[in-house]
DNA sequence: CCGGTCGATGGTAGCGCTACCAAAAGACCA
DNA sequence: TGGTCTTTTGGTAGCGCTACCATCGACCGG
């Protein structure tokens, strides 16, 4: 027994949070007792887990879900990571995903992830080192030696937003390159002949300028000008863009942008300059950010069903956490993306 | 001791992470030593060290940190709570609040509330069961019920976004009635007299409005509309906003909107009724996102300092930290709010 | 009226780690 | 060389909770 705290101190301030022990100290029954009334209260007479209960709100107790976990080897617990500063872009992936972990009783925390290796490193090692039930992670992973650290954790992972032959775990995404591959598709069908790009320098956005550019030169057109941003985009890097894309050359016809802030940025700067959206430049962006719909006029993008990758993440992970010895098989779902044409080209 | 799993099968493939023991027991040390080389290299022999930390690299080893936390009684690890879908209003503060706390070796965690209460109590009570080393809400507490399991917690609580008389413990702020008053007397003072309002639904938003009307109300001026959206807000629902409100009054002479985002809408729908900014329709927004200084014309607005409420929140928590002692008193700090005229007021 | 069964309850033994203390091994001085 | 001080190391005892098993009446049919 370690040293007892003075009643007469505690009585009006208890130095430390309620525990199990205090609540059914008070309700008169055994902590096994109260532990039952809490989490599995058909196990326990019912008079006895009104008192339980009656003891726990009296005394402000939570759980500590700390220790719980620690002797059930289950946090209900499950970690997402996501770069850096809340990019917009996320948020039906994140909303969809905490919905349904929610509607099965588990807990969503999300850890932010610099767009810098070693700040993420370290982040996904303490993300690891809280054991939740499952992690997601936003972009597949490359380091290396992350891989190795989050396959030897055993906890299920998900990589999302991307595609790849060899995820860690599983995989719910869509082809970045094909994204920038339909985007030239419909630029150049509008009769573009000098796109032009300016792109974001994540790995994601670089792999969707990529395939923009491929698709182009397969169809004999060559990329008329190209800027490369810092991550995370905003809209006025798009203004900018835009003016430096023309000042390069003034003969481009369309641009394409690594993200529909950009592209919002963009057609700001063309209104400005009294420049005609699409007929004299046709504006696309990726995304389908809630408000483009709404820009004047509205922005034709690349649309990805994010809170669809959240539903099939949860998804994924919800059936490996029910039977997991089901699971050695890995899952890869690609969910596509479409072109959504409106007024900018 | 439990049941030993067969030797041959975890060759292979080990069912567990390896543990602090495994990773003792191949370097030829006690686990309390191999625990003081990951944590406290200085206190241990240099080629001990040395394998300890070899053998933790070959099992890809990561450190249990419940397990740690349980036992140190520190976690180091804060987590905040924020508001629903990612609203790129609070990415400064916490972008800020997270390095700080880096830099001071914690981690944060993000816990999503949805703009409902019950979930948020729920929410809570998830992230007090964590027993972070401290916690930061965005947005004041009010219900009774959780304002007395979070200070039962005994766990440092920063609230944040906003002022009131009574935190539950410490408080970053700014009145968010000021934020009306101020856009209210700056729109009046370039002579509006016909000043209408597009405010969400939830506190924050509300309590700007209120704060507008009332300074309005005290220079004998009256709001001439009143649109209310659901948070979180979007571009659409601002173009949405300023339609409305000309269909029920078309000589309004200026908005003020609870959010850029509805501000920027408002913009786009003037551009797109042909409608001058500002010389017919003056618009305000409240939050400065980074896009609003690029928007054409660029977004009068009232601006927070994000950063700096991070950066406060964080001092004051690891204040309290490093000497739990001292904290006896409350501490608010009220980071103010400034207008940002720029060219739409 | 007794063995068998079942629901309710309590005790025990950890989960993986660190605080704390004791012991051992050097370092150093007279 | 013996003693003192300083490193370096290991053992023990939990942190707060739950899995698991033992226990104990109550209740059943025979």
């Amino acid at each position: 027994m370690g040293p007892r705290r003075s009643l007469i101190i505690r009585k009006r301030a208890p130095l430390r949070a309620a525990t199990l022990a205090d609540v059914a100290k008070i309700a008169g029954v055994s902590p096994m007792t109260a532990s039952r009334a809490l989490n599995q209260a058909h196990l326990v007479a019912t008079d006895k887990a009104e008192r339980v209960r009656a003891a726990a709100a009296r005394l402000a107790y939570v759980p500590n879900r700390i220790a719980g976990g620690l002797a059930s080897q289950r946090s209900r617990l499950v970690i997402a990571v996501v770069p850096g500063t809340l990019n917009p872009v996320f948020a039906d992936l994140i909303h969809a995903l905490r919905e349904e972990l929610l509607r099965s009783g588990y807990q969503l925390f999300l850890g932010l992830s610099d767009y810098d290796m070693p700040a993420e490193d370290e982040l996904v090692e303490t993300t690891i080192g809280h054991r939740p039930d499952g992690i997601v992670l936003t972009g597949v992973v490359h380091s290396p030696q992350l891989r190795f650290r989050l396959a030897g954790a055993r906890i299920p992972v998900v990589e999302t937003w991307d595609l790849t032959p060899t995820p860690i775990d599983m995989l719910v995404g869509f082809s970045n390159e094909k994204v920038g591959a339909s985007a030239a598709e419909h630029l150049l069908r509008r009769g573009s002949r000098k796109p032009a790009l300016i792109v974001a320098d994540d790995h994601r956005a670089q792999a969707r300028g990529a395939g923009f550019a491929a698709a182009a030169a397969e169809r004999g057109i060559a990329i008329a000008g190209r800027v490369a941003v810092r991550a995370p985009t905003t809209l006025g890097m798009g203004r900018d863009g835009l003016a430096r894309l023309l000042t390069a050359d003034p003969r481009i016809d369309a641009v394409f942008c690594s993200s529909d802030q950009l592209a919002t940025g963009v057609l700001f700067e063309a209104a400005a300059r009294g420049i005609r959206v699409p007929e004299r430049l046709a504006v696309m962006g990726f995304g389908d950010l809630s408000g483009s719909a709404h820009t004047h006029p509205s922005l034709t993008t690349v649309a990805v069903d994010g809170a669809r990758i959240g539903r099939e993440a949860a998804r994924l992970l919800l059936e490996r956490l029910a039977a997991p010895e089901a699971a050695r098989r890995s899952r890869i779902v690609d969910v596509g993306s479409r072109v959504v044409a409106r007024e900018s080209a």
